[in-house]
DNA sequence: CTAGGGTTAG
C-alpha cells in the first residue's frame, strides 16, 4: 500500500502521502527531509513526494509561506544553542567561579536576535508560572480558575479527558479523500483545528496553551516587539476564545494553521498493526508533543540564562539523585521543588534522573503529577527513555486512561525507542484494568504473532491474574501451564489461580492443583492454604477445611490473622460461633492477636442469631483490648439491634458514632434506614435520610435507594414509593450505575409492576446492579432483597438476574455468582434455575444456560492457543 | 542507578 511502484497513482496514494507529509510537517521538517524520511520509512518514491509537497504548497501558499518561516527561525536557534552552549563551555574553562547574576544580561544582548528575545522572555514566563501553578495548588485566588480548577482536585484528570472530536476527524477525511487538492483542503483543515483548538484547551494544562501562544508570536514576523503587548497569560484565564482571537482575528487563516499545524497526525501507515481508534487517539497525543517540538530547544537554552551560575545546588542535587535518595520526596509539593531545581540545572540532569523523580512520584500515587512533569519535561526538551515512557503509561494505566497510555506509543516512534515487553505488559495490564478484554487479547495476539516482544513471566502473570479477574480461570491454567512449560518456575501464580478457583467455588479443582504443586516441588504458603481453606469453607466442607489447617500447621506453614479471620467468619456466618470462638482462643496461642475483623466477625455471627447481648460483649471485649472498633462494627451492631426490633438501642448507637467522631458513611446510613423501615420508623426514616443529605452531603447510593424504595413498598406504601421514583427520575438523579431509577427495583420489561400485583407470582425478576466491583454489598443486598421477595412472594420459577450493562460488569457478575452459591438458594427448594446473563460488550446469549457454571463468563481468550512457536 | 505481573479477612 505505502509503495507507488509501477501500478497507476491512486486517489489513496495521494491521501496517503499527504497524510505522511503532514505528519512531518509536525515535525518541522523541510522538503528535502521529508523527501527522504517517506522514501527511507514508507518507500515513497521521492519525485513523487515532490510533486504532492508542490501540490500542497500551490494549494496553501499562506500556510507554506509562514511554515518557512518558521523553519529558518527553527534554525537559527538550533544554531543559537550551539553557540550558546560552546559560549557555556569556554566560560567554566576561563572561570570556574560562580557566577554572578548579572553575568547574563550582556550576553542576552549581544546574541539573542530581537524578536527572539521576546521569545524568550515570554517563554521564560511561561514556564515559571506554569510550575507555579502546579506548585501551589491550594492558592487559588492566585491561580486563574482553569488551572485551578484542574489542580484543585488533585490534579485531576479531566485534562487527560480524550477529546473525542469527531469533527475535526470527519473534517480531515472530507479535505482529503474526496477532494485532496481542492481549494477548500485548507479551510477545512483549519476548521478541524479550531475545533481541536478549542478542546485543546479545555483538555491541556495553561502551561501548553501559553507556550503556544508565544510560540505564535514568535513566528508573526508582522507583530514585533513593541507593537503588541503579548500578554503570557492570555487564553489561559478566558479559557477558548481570547487565544484564538487574539490572532485570528486579525491574522490570515493560514497563521492560524499554522500554529495548529499539529493535526491530522497519523502514524497508521509507517507503523501498522494499531487499530483506527487507537491511532486517533495516538495522534492526538502526539499532536501535543508535536506542538511541543518546536519549544524544544528553548528549554535548555533558558536555563543557561537563568541558572548559569547555579553549581551549588547541582552539586547536592547530583548527590541526591545520585544515591538513589528520593525518600526525602514526601509529598507532590516535595517533588515539583525538585523538578523545579532539576529543570533549572546546568548541564541537565540525565533521563535516569527524571525517571527516578518520575517513580518516586508515582510511588506517592500522584499519577497525574507524574504525568504532568513528564509532559513540561519533554515541552523543555529533556531527554526521554523507554523507562520514562514506560512509567508514564503506567500512569495512565493506574488511572484507567489505558487510551492515553496506547497513544504514549507515539513518543517510542517519535524518537526511535523500541517498546518493549515493559511497555507491552503495561498497556496489557491496563486494558485488563479496565476489563476491556476483547481488546486486551487482540495485543497479546499482536505481540505474539508480530513477535512484538518475547512474553516474559510478568506478561504471563499479567494476562494469567487479568483472566482470573475476569473469571475465566480455566483459560488461566492454561496459560499457568504454558507458562511453568517454557519459564521458570511460576510461584505465586499457583497460588493465583488457587484463589480464582475457590472464588468460583471449584474447590476440588484447586484442591488437585496445590496436591499438583506439591508434587512439582513448589510448596504452598500460608497464603495457598488460607486461600483453600476459604474455598472448602465455603461450600461447607469444614472437616476438609480443618484437615488443611492441622495440615499447615504440621508442615509448619505459621496461619496468620487473615486464616483465622477467615475461619472465624466462615464459622459465624454458619451460626458456629462456639466454634469460632475456639478458633479465637486458638488464635492468641499462635501468636496472632485477634483484630477488628475478627470482632467484627463474631458480633455478626452473634447478631446473626439474634445474640445481640453476646455480640455487645464482644463488642466490648474488642473496646477492652484496646482495639478501636471501625464503622463497621458499629454497623453490625446496630444491625444486630434492629434484627431484634430494639430500634432505641439501634439509634443511640448511631448516635455514639458522632459523640466518637465518626462521620457515619453512606453503608451505615443505609443499614440504619433499612432498620427503621423494617420497624416501620418511616418518619424518622425520613428524617434520617434528610439528615445524611443535608447534614454531611452523603449521596445516596444505589443500596441507599433499594432501601428506600424496598421499604416504601414493603410498608404498603406502592403510591409513595412510585412517586418517589418518578420524583427521582423528573430531578433526572443519575447513579452511577448510568440507569434510571425505576430500573434500579423495576424495570419496564419486567412483567410485575409495582403498583399491580406485588402478591402474583412472575416468572421473571430483574435486578439490576451497578457492576461496580467494589459494591459488593449491593450486589449482596439485591440477593437479599430478592430473596426475602422470593420467600414473600413464594416465587417458584425462574429468576433471571441481569446486570447492567457497565465495563466492569464483568467481575462484579463473578462476585456475583461466587455469592449466590454462597448464599444458599441451593438448600431452598423455590430456586429451579439461576440465570444469569451478564451484558458486557460480548453478547452472552450463547451461554448453556443448562449449565450455569464457571467457564462461561468470558471466553475471549479462547480462540488463543496458549502454546505458540 | 530508573520501567511491567501476582495471593489471604469482617
Amino acid at each position: 500500500m505505502a509503495s507507488v511502484e509501477v501500478r497507476r497513482v491512486s486517489r489513496e496514494d495521494i491521501q496517503l502521502v499527504q497524510n505522511l507529509i503532514e505528519r512531518c510537517l509536525q515535525l518541522y521538517m523541510n522538503q528535502k527531509e521529508v523527501v527522504n524520511v517517506l522514501l527511507q520509512q514508507a518507500k515513497i518514491e521521492p519525485g513523487f513526494t515532490e510533486l504532492v509537497w508542490q501540490k500542497l504548497e500551490e494549494e496553501n501558499q499562506e500556510f507554506f509561506r509562514a511554515y518557512h518561516l518558521r523553519l529558518i527561525v527553527k534554525d537559527q536557534i538550533v544554531r543559537f544553542n550551539e553557540l550558546l552552549e560552546r559560549q557555556n563551555q569556554l566560560m567554566h574553562h576561563i572561570c570556574s567561579s560562580e557566577f554572578s547574576n548579572g553575568s547574563q544580561i550582556p550576553m542576552r544582548q549581544l546574541t539573542v536576535p530581537h524578536s527572539l528575545d521576546h521569545t524568550l522572555a515570554i517563554e521564560q514566563s511561561t514556564v515559571a508560572h506554569s510550575l507555579e501553578h502546579i506548585d501551589s495548588p491550594l492558592k487559588r485566588e492566585t491561580v486563574d480558575p482553569d488551572l485551578n480548577s484542574n489542580l484543585h482536585d488533585g490534579y485531576s484528570l479531566q485534562q487527560y479527558t480524550p477529546a473525542m472530536d469527531l469533527t475535526t476527524h470527519t473534517g480531515r477525511i472530507e479535505a482529503s479523500s474526496n477532494i485532496p487538492f481542492c481549494q477548500n483542503s485548507n479551510i477545512r483543515i483549519i476548521q478541524g483545528m479550531n475545533g481541536q483548538m478549542l478542546k485543546q484547551e479545555a483538555v491541556y494544562t495553561g502551561n501548553n496553551a501559553v507556550a503556544y501562544n508565544a510560540n505564535v508570536n514568535a513566528f508573526d514576523a508582522r507583530r514585533t516587539i513593541g507593537d503588541v503587548p503579548v500578554s503570557p497569560y492570555n487564553g489561559v484565564g478566558h479559557h477558548s476564545q481570547p487565544l484564538n482571537r487574539s490572532y485570528a482575528d486579525t491574522e490570515t487563516p493560514a497563521f492560524g494553521s499554522l500554529s495548529q499545524i499539529p493535526r491530522n497526525f497519523s502514524l497508521s501507515d509507517l507503523t501498522s498493526g494499531y487499530s483506527n481508534e487507537e491511532l486517533e487517539r495516538y495522534s492526538r497525543e502526539e499532536s501535543i508533543e508535536a506542538q511541543m517540538a518546536f519549544i524544544t530547544g528553548l528549554g535548555p537554552l533558558i536555563d543557561k540564562f537563568h541558572q548559569i551560575g547555579a553549581t551549588r545546588n547541582r552539586l547536592n542535587l547530583y548527590a541526591r539523585l545520585k544515591s538513589g535518595l528520593l525518600n526525602d520526596i514526601q509529598t507532590s509539593v516535595d517533588a515539583i521543588n525538585l523538578y523545579k531545581q532539576m529543570v533549572r540545572m546546568t548541564p541537565p540532569p540525565n533521563d535516569v534522573a527524571f525517571s527516578q523523580l518520575l517513580v518516586r512520584v508515582v510511588k506517592l500515587k500522584h499519577y497525574s503529577l507524574a504525568i504532568s512533569l513528564y509532559r513540561n519535561m519533554t515541552a523543555l526538551g529533556f531527554p526521554v527513555s523507554d523507562y520514562i515512557l514506560n512509567t508514564v503509561i503506567h500512569c495512565y494505566c493506574l488511572v484507567n486512561k489505558v487510551d492515553f497510555g496506547f497513544s504514549v506509543l507515539g513518543g517510542f516512534f517519535k524518537r526511535g525507542i523500541v517498546p518493549g515487553v515493559c511497555t507491552f505488559g503495561t498497556l496489557l495490564k491496563g486494558l485488563f484494568k479496565e476489563t476491556r478484554i476483547l481488546q486486551a487479547q487482540e495485543l497479546f495476539k499482536k505481540i505474539i504473532y508480530e513477535k512484538l516482544c518475547d512474553p516474559g513471566v510478568v506478561m504471563y502473570g499479567t494476562v494469567i491474574d487479568g483472566l482470573c479477574k475476569v473469571g475465566n480461570t480455566t483459560k488461566a491454567l492454561e496459560f499457568l501451564r504454558d507458562m511453568e512449560r517454557t519459564r521458570v518456575e511460576p510461584d505465586i501464580m499457583y497460588s493465583v489461580i488457587i484463589d480464582s478457583l475457590c472464588k468460583d467455588n471449584m474447590v476440588d479443582e484447586a484442591v488437585l492443583l496445590l496436591l499438583e504443586m506439591i508434587k512439582k516441588g513448589i510448596a504452598p504458603d500460608v497464603v495457598t492454604c488460607t486461600c483453600l481453606i476459604k474455598g472448602l469453607s465455603n461450600i461447607g466442607k469444614w472437616a476438609e477445611a480443618k484437615n488443611l489447617f492441622k495440615g499447615m500447621v504440621d508442615l509448619g506453614i505459621a496461619p496468620n490473622t487473615y486464616t483465622f479471620n477467615i475461619l472465624i467468619d466462615a464459622l459465624c456466618k454458619e451460626g458456629k460461633v462456639k466454634e469460632a470462638e475456639h478458633f479465637l482462643l486458638m488464635m492468641t496461642q499462635h501468636g496472632q492477636n485477634p483484630d477488628v475483623v475478627t470482632y467484627s466477625s463474631l458480633i455478626e455471627g452473634c447478631c446473626l442469631q439474634g445474640r445481640i447481648n453476646k455480640a455487645r460483649k464482644f463488642f466490648d471485649t474488642m473496646v477492652e483490648s484496646g482495639i478501636v472498633p471501625d464503622m463497621l462494627s458499629y454497623s453490625m451492631l446496630i444491625n444486630g439491634h434492629f434484627k431484634r426490633s430494639q430500634v432505641d438501642q439501634a439509634m443511640q448507637l448511631f448516635r455514639e458514632l458522632f459523640r466518637k467522631g465518626f462521620t457515619p458513611n453512606v453503608s451505615v446510613y443505609t443499614t440504619v434506614l433499612q432498620g427503621l423501615f423494617r420497624a416501620g420508623k418511616f418518619v424518622t426514616a425520613r428524617d434520617v435520610f434528610i439528615e445524611m443529605q443535608s447534614l454531611f452531603s452523603i449521596p445516596p447510593d444505589f443500596h441507599t435507594y433499594c432501601v428506600l424504595l424496598y421499604g416504601l413498598v414493603e410498608s404498603g406504601s406502592v403510591d409513595e414509593a412510585l412517586k418517589f421514583l418518578h420524583k427521582l427520575e423528573a430531578d433526572e438523579v443519575k447513579l452511577h450505575t448510568g440507569k434510571n431509577h425505576s430500573e434500579l427495583y423495576l424495570n419496564e420489561a419486567c412483567p410485575c409492576k409495582i403498583s399491580s400485583h406485588l402478591t402474583q407470582v412472575q416468572p421473571y425478576w430483574w435486578i439490576h446492579c451497578g457492576g461496580h466491583s467494589s459494591q459488593l454489598g449491593e450486589i449482596k443486598y439485591s440477593l437479599q432483597m430478592l430473596s426475602s421477595l422470593v420467600q414473600r412472594l413464594s416465587l417458584e420459577k425462574e429468576l433471571e438476574v441481569s446486570i447492567a450493562a457497565n465495563t466492569e460488569a464483568a467481575v462484579a457478575g463473578k462476585k456475583m455468582i461466587c455469592l449466590v452459591l454462597k448464599c444458599s438458594f441451593d438448600t431452598v427448594e423455590w430456586l429451579k434455575i439461576i440465570l444469569f446473563r451478564f451484558v458486557i460488550n460480548v453478547d452472552f446469549s450463547t451461554i448453556d444456560l443448562s449449565m450455569p457454571k464457571y467457564g462461561f463468563l468470558y471466553n475471549g481468550f479462547s480462540e488463543i492457543q496458549p502454546s505458540l512457536p
